[in-house]
DNA sequence: TCTGAAATATCTCCTAA
DNA sequence: TTAGGAGATATTTCAGA
């Protein structure tokens, strides 16, 4: 795999943060034409470097302003169960993001949904459903701090 | 607030997938000639319902790939340190999400560095530096299950 | 790898239904 | 709110340095 240079660091830090940005801007920002600027953002996109473009929603318009992290563990710890309850969180709308930890918990998901009546049915008609869940402990968030897809590179 | 109708949130379900649709490709989706989807994604941008387009990186290659949850608690819980945390958090750029919780803990942070080294010296340089900090638990993400800014809608 | 230019496609805005 | 069209702007490709 080769190294990103500097330019190409640069591409990247600007199209985090704005994918809208036009080759031509972007070549402006970085003191060059738009060939070398768009020949590089190819290339970023062809080796998996950037993986996709995403609009970001605003969640109190489209209506869910609840976030829960849930922290679940299971009752048996063998391969099988571990690859269906995988399996099963991919299904689940509600759930934006799901981690298999270290420690005493095993994951941790982070759910959206529209109110608390919503997250109650979602945690009995959904989540609970799945198999082999030994603990599952909710909590709230009461409001969110800092929220970016960006990483500094 | 004016409503969406089920355009509109057809519209945002594609470009929460893929910001890089064409307005062109998107009306043959629904249907519609380029204008009405035009003018209905240029509302969606400027009542705010899409936020930002952004680029999303592939973090193993860009070298962040040890991903953390570090929950905090604070020592004293009146508003000054809360807010002071807050205002700290905003400019470690290793947390990329940040959440006030209900509950014992008070913070919850997810965060992206290239080893357990430079952990480390997150934890020991930068966030524990912050004045107030109680109680701080680390636990290591083994797999990301799942990870989407999309919501359903 | 870059520059510059030419071909193609999309965006953007206007008028009218 | 939508359709259609026309000028402005961007994307994409390619020869040459």
């Amino acid at each position: 795999m080769e190294q990103l240079d500097k330019i190409d660091t640069r591409i990247l830090r600007i199209l985090q943060k704005d994918a809208k940005k036009t080759t031509k801007e972007i070549a402006t920002m970085l003191n060059l034409t738009v060939s070398p600027v768009y020949e590089r953002i190819r290339r970023l996109e062809s080796l998996g470097y950037i993986k996709q473009y995403v609009a970001i929603l605003d969640k109190k318009l489209i209506n869910r302003q609840v976030t829960t992290i849930c922290q679940v563990s299971m009752r048996y710890h063998n391969e099988e169960f571990i690859e269906k309850f995988e399996q099963e969180i991919q299904k689940l709308e509600e759930v934006q993001e799901c981690y298999h930890m270290a420690g005493q918990v095993d994951f941790l998901l982070k759910i959206h949904v529209a109110s608390l009546d919503d997250y109650h049915d979602f945690v009995k008609y959904k989540l609970s459903k799945i198999d082999n869940i030994g603990v599952l402990n909710s909590t709230f968030v009461l409001k969110e701090i800092k929220h970016t897809s960006e990483f500094y590179i």
